[in-house]
Order: structure tokens, then C-alpha cells, then sequence
DNA sequence: CACATATTTAACAGTGCTGTTAACTATTGT
DNA sequence: ACAATAGTTAACAGCACTGTTAAATATGTG
């Protein structure tokens, strides 16, 4: 089991990449993609891209749905939150103007508790 | 000149490791803090310290003023609003309950833009 | 000036990340 | 069964990151 500290530098690392980003990026939006169509307008062997969808699954940025041979992958919102929430509880301290957000995490957190 | 994807990747790659973080942390908040000072509860020497703190400032999580020889470290807001900006971007095509962080950010960007 | 303090820089070892090509596994089509 | 397709795993090279100790730099103090 990761502790939470692992789990936010996963996330982080995870995001360190630009790779990485633009595949998020290329995600965002577009429900679910295979591995090669995701891979296409990427210069590195799909081999890298495979590595990097592992690191941005292990970070629960990402997740697969297997159909047969064909890998389906789409954002997944926890490895954000995750982001997310420790930049808040940084951010918060600093500038005021983001109690908005703060009340929104908050509401997201008593969700996550109800389940 | 750093580029844009490069900064971004900056600041992710800063905030990926924990000690970083836990100074980050521990910078929020209370106002300034000299490097000593900040060192104390870590169990790693001193050089180390010292180069966690140029990541952060390479990153624009931290701004440093000099007086004598004693460095002050602070926190600095421009690194984590370009880790914010990122997250959202990807976050807001996934959850439209995050609208209000929206309006927030793009009020952030008038403001950036008028200076 | 001589010494102590605050912090950085240098040099080096260990580790881990990213990319490559080659080989492997699993699934689908003829 | 055979070949094609989808994607992963293996093995290896190159490079960057983190930590260490020792030395350097800069500033304050008696």
C-alpha cells in the first residue's frame, strides 16, 4: 500500500514529464483512446509511450479498459485531485482568493467520505 | 529563455520530491525564513538543502533576498499558479463543477496581462 | 587581523528515468 | 494453422538527480 506522500510525488513526477502532459492533454475531452491512436502524433517508439502510460496509470491520472488486444485509456480524475488538493493547501495560505476553491475540495471531500 | 512547457515541467519536477514539498510546506505561511533555519528538522546536510532550494527557485515556488549573508527564502506564488493553470485545464474538460475555479483563473490572467 | 557563521560550489558515488531495438504474448482474421 | 495486429517486457546505453564530504566564498565579530 503507497502511503500518501508516494502517491502525491507519483502524480507529480508523473506530470514532470511533457511528454506525458500532452498525452493528458490529448485525453482531455476525447472519452476513451487506444494506445496506438494515442501514440500516433508522437515521435518516440511506442515502447516509450507504453512506459509512460504505465507511470501516468501508477499515478492514477489515466485509466485502461482491455478489449481483447486493444488497450482503451482515459483520464482518471484522482491522480488530479491528488495535484490538486496539495496545491490548494499551499495556495490557500498564501492568497485569500481562492476560498472559493476551498469550499469546493471541501464538498469534494465529504463526497469521497459518503461513499 | 525558458519556454513555456519547460516551465511547467519545472515546477511539476520540483514538487515531485518530498523534501521539497515539506519545505514548501513548511514555508507556507510563516512569512520569511532563513536556510539554516528551514534545514533544521530535515536529516540531510546542508549542500542538499541548498539544492532543493535552487529547484524550487529555478521553478518560481520560492523567492530569495539576501541581506549580509544570511539568505531569506519565501514563498512565491508564480510557480504554483502555472502548476494550477495546467491542472485545470485538463480538470475543467472532465468536471464542469470546477467552473468557479475557471472564472477565478481567468480574472487571475486579466490582472497578469494589465501589468 | 583572526576566527566564527551562513551558505554555496566542487567532486564524486549511487540510483533511477527515458529512449532504443529485439523479442515476447495475446488476440484477430484468412 | 499461419500471418497480421496490438501492445508489453527485456536488456542495455546515456543522462540527470540526490546525497555525501571537503573546500570555497562572503559576511560578521572580538
Amino acid at each position: 500500500m503507497v502511503n500518501n506522500q508516494t502517491k502525491v510525488s507519483n502524480v507529480f513526477a508523473a506530470l514532470a514529464d511533457p511528454t506525458r502532459r500532452r498525452i493528458m492533454e490529448r485525453l482531455s475531452g476525447h472519452g476513451e483512446r487506444r494506445v496506438t491512436a494515442l501514440a500516433k502524433p508522437f515521435r518516440i517508439s511506442l515502447p516509450a509511450i507504453s512506459r509512460h502510460l504505465h507511470v501516468l496509470e501508477r499515478a492514477r491520472l489515466i485509466q485502461r479498459r482491455r478489449q481483447g488486444r486493444i488497450h482503451f485509456i482515459r483520464t482518471h480524475t484522482a491522480g488530479i485531485r491528488e495535484a490538486q488538493k496539495w496545491l490548494m493547501r499551499c495556495a490557500l495560505e498564501w492568497d485569500s482568493r481562492f476560498d472559493a476553491i476551498d469550499k469546493l475540495l471541501a464538498e469534494d471531500e465529504r463526497k469521497e467520505k459518503k461513499r
